[in-house]
RNA sequence: CGAGCGGACUGUGCAGUCGCGGCGUGCCUUUGAGCACGAUGAGGAAAGUCCGGGCAUCGUAGGGCAGGACGCCUGAUAACGUCAGGUAGGGGCGACUCUAAGGAAAGUGCAACAGAAAAUAACCGCCUCUUAUGAGGUAAGGGUGAAAAGGGGAGGUAAAAGCUCACCGACGGGACGGUAACGCCCCGUGCCGUGUAAACCCCGUCCGAUGCAAGUUUGGGUCGUGUUCAUGCGGGCUGCCCGUCCGAACACGGCUGUGAAUAACGCUUGAUCUUGCCGGUGACGGCAAGGGUAGAUAAAUGACUGCAUUCGACAGAACCCGGCUUAUAGGUCCGACUCGGUAA
RNA sequence: CGCGGGGUGGAGCAGCCAGGUAGCUCGUCGGGCUCAUAACCCGAAGGUCGCACGUUCGAAUCCUGCCCCCGCAA
């Protein structure tokens, strides 16, 4: 589920999401998200979370973390971004923690 | 044994499960942004973008000006501002190390404060002649300063002074050694003059511009290149000048739309890597054999577990090379390298 | 990938080209004026000149190498 097929690519697409999409928050992730026919998804790393190797760690981080939702949730755009922790600790386990509690409250996840 | 100097290397590995990129092969009553299998997949700096090339396009770089870079010598190299070996001058007891190291007699500028004076020297002095003083000689001594007109010694003198002498330094000439920078020796000149060129500058050498988002290909409509006629304006060609090239008809190219930093190519076999031999003090070069080595494009290397007692630093290719610079935990090795101590 | 600009007291800026004294405005502190505050007047403190190396007798200034910030083009 986070092969590249499944990834959002155009720079317009991801514009409309980021304009017209739905915000929800958590304490490690900000989540855009826009209904669509096919589910994809896109990741967005900053400068402020420090030097390349770091920005890599921290997309592939959020890829493992989203790849299991990626056939629960009913299909649309989703923008995944992180914010910045100040002790620069981030893992698999509190992106998916924080993924499940945002879907859950958004009722994006399918029966 | 301790302290150091120089150089080279490494930059977690193995096993299991899950996962990712492109590649190859295969599969298909889900021909797709599919699935399976296989081998493969970041660095010593991939970084900073500070130099030099390759490559590409524009062009024809012919000349001059402007501008920039470099600057002991010889060599290496595709090239360099890099490297190697040497010279000279600093630093270190030493192994060793550092140096943008041409020209101040082409010209211009600057040298605060202090000091008489910061470059056609003369304040206090010293000496001679005159006598409240003035004139002359002089640059040893004093004082100021970062720097004061070769150094300190002997002779010499009214007092002095390269005025004279030897030594050292400087400059000029010659012989010898060295490819050269330069070294060394001999002879001569008493030494007409400070520092600064990382101040302008002069001399020598070199430099066309733009950069893979360069550029090429594919397809519909409108304008351009080669050939033939015309030689004025304006425009293009490097910042400028000289110089040089363009407008209408036939075959081929630009601009615009699909069209978006699209798709494909460029895109990885290369000044390649490994090993051996040969040449060279060395940088490096030559020959032979072998290896097949990331090519992404919202952009691939990780997560978990176990073992190795502890696993850790700096850090992620984006056209490609050669360097430089900067970051870097831990560890390994080499040296007919140095100094000090101890023992034989 | 290619360029350009900047870093000086707490804040905003001069000084750098042309090297010797770091200055201006606001703010801060002390005093005065006022019943009191502001304004105003007088006085004072406060700067490794981003970092390091070099050139020079002497460097904020010149050279070289780094660090950080801001901006531009495709």
């Amino acid at each position: 589920m986070a092969k590249r097929c499944f990834r959002l690519k155009k720079g317009k697409e991801i514009e409309k999401v980021f304009k017209s999409g739905k915000r929800a928050f958590s304490q490690t992730i900000t989540l855009v998200y826009f209904p669509a026919k096919q589910t994809r998804y896109a990741v967005c790393v900053g400068k402020k979370h420090g030097k390349s190797v770091e920005r890599n760690r921290i997309k592939r981080y959020l890829r493992e973390a989203f790849a299991p939702f990626g056939k629960k949730i009913r299909p649309c755009s989703v923008l995944l971004i992180p914010k910045v922790q100040e002790d620069g600790h981030y893992s698999v386990s509190l992106f998916a923690r924080d993924l499940g509690k945002i879907f859950g409250k958004e009722k994006l996840i399918e029966s």
